[in-house]
DNA sequence: ATAAAAATTGTCTAAAAAACACTTATTTAA
DNA sequence: TTAAATAAGTGTTTTTTAGACAATTTTTAT
């Protein structure tokens, strides 16, 4: 029956990288942890793979105990398995980055966990090795998106021009002429601009687009090349 | 002390898709199980992550077990979770690929197990979901060598530029103009040109060129184009 | 009416990719 | 010795894509 009894089982947990953009800055979703070990330390969220349920499965089951989301763009990043990395038994995390529109969630984060948004360039000591996985985070999620559409994840349903510019220019930490990044963007076929203008930000107002959803699926996994000498 | 005591451990095993290369064609390495269960059956090269290893010292001590073989490119690939992946036990397998200069090693084949290069054509039924992992790593392979100069690490020290077309094709399973990939291939300043030919398989010889170690390093990480539209 | 602020739009230049075919070196067979 | 066969090696033109660069439009506030 069991073959493998001579094996020794370990805990193996997932953390989640959460993502978010409010138009204006890339912030980090952490909590601060309300029980022992590390008390009130910042860290990401995390939790336990139980039985029942794939590693996926339950990424998702900790992110929606934390915002209440479902459905969001999650994708599995790397195992973190140094045998010491948790002080107080060996355990094995697979994290996971996510992607998500802080506005749209503003008010469902569980307050079961004292959780907030924190702006990426001002992370804290996180607990473990969560520092070093957000680091990976960033390179991954630079590299991901230099190549496919995903930061849309991050964005409102109708988004305009202006507001992607910021959020690419967030992402990688440089400016962008905004006529070449323009051109690039709307040759791609991905955007379908609406009648109507966000007119918050500016006197002239700035068209919303959406996605195309069509071609969104066509193209998420092909690469368009959106940021110069990534 | 054990802070954790009401979480379920698990099994943890890594899994390593094993790419090879001979001049010809691309090949995996493959085991037939000569244990129970699944004996007899074939399968990746396997095994546990023991206590004091990270994950990686786990895949390079099953790798080195099979080929002999230390100091291998060897990447992180997936996370495989699925509850009952292994109908044994519940077993959580994080796969990794490898790439091998199959002439190099070709006597070093452990006979404590038996391996066998099969090409990536005629993979046979493997156990649990490794036919799964074959086709992910497949994917991952082209992904990442469309970008970064990694097939390298499939050839011999010295090399000819039709075996690297050669490769590419049969990675791609694509035909390239050898002009263009001449030119693309030379421009990055990766190859070193030697005083030798290879004559095996030509009548008026290709030279071979040897890797600038130098520039490799700095490349490996930034993108080439290697392939029009991967 | 005018100034201010941000969105929108276009052209020209440079670099990279793609299409395309002939010449060279060597061996082997006539 | 000469000719045929084989694969390696090399260049040019065209097309596409990326990059640099500045003026105009729309609206609100003074």
């Amino acid at each position: 029956m069991t073959k493998y009894s001579k094996q020794t089982r370990l805990l193996v947990a997932v953390d989640c990288i959460i993502f978010g953009f409010d138009g204006e800055s890339l912030k980090l979703l952490l909590i601060q942890r309300g029980f022992e070990p590390e008390k009130n330390k910042w860290s990401l969220m995390g939790g336990f793979v139980e039985p029942s349920e794939t590693p996926e499965t339950a990424a998702a089951r900790v992110l929606k105990q934390l915002t209440g989301l479902e459905h969001v763009y999650m994708e599995q990043m790397e195992v973190f398995g140094e045998p010491n990395r948790d002080p107080i038994e060996r355990t094995i995390s697979i994290a996971y980055y996510a992607l998500i529109d802080i506005r749209k969630y503003k008010d469902q984060l569980s307050k079961e966990y004292r959780a907030e948004w924190m702006p990426l360039k001002e992370i804290p000591k996180l607990i473990f090795d969560h520092n070093s996985m957000v680091e990976h985070a960033k390179k991954k999620l630079r590299y991901k998106a230099a190549l496919h559409p995903i930061l849309f994840e991050l964005l409102p349903e109708k988004f305009t021009i202006p507001q992607i510019l910021t959020l690419y220019e967030g992402v990688y930490d440089i400016v962008l002429d905004k006529r070449n990044f323009n051109r690039k963007l709307l040759s791609t076929g991905l955007l379908v601009r609406q009648k109507d203008k966000d007119k918050e930000n500016s006197k002239k107002g700035a068209f919303y687009y959406k996605l195309n959803k069509e071609t969104y699926k066509d193209k998420i996994s092909s690469f368009l090349n959106f940021i110069p000498n990534p």
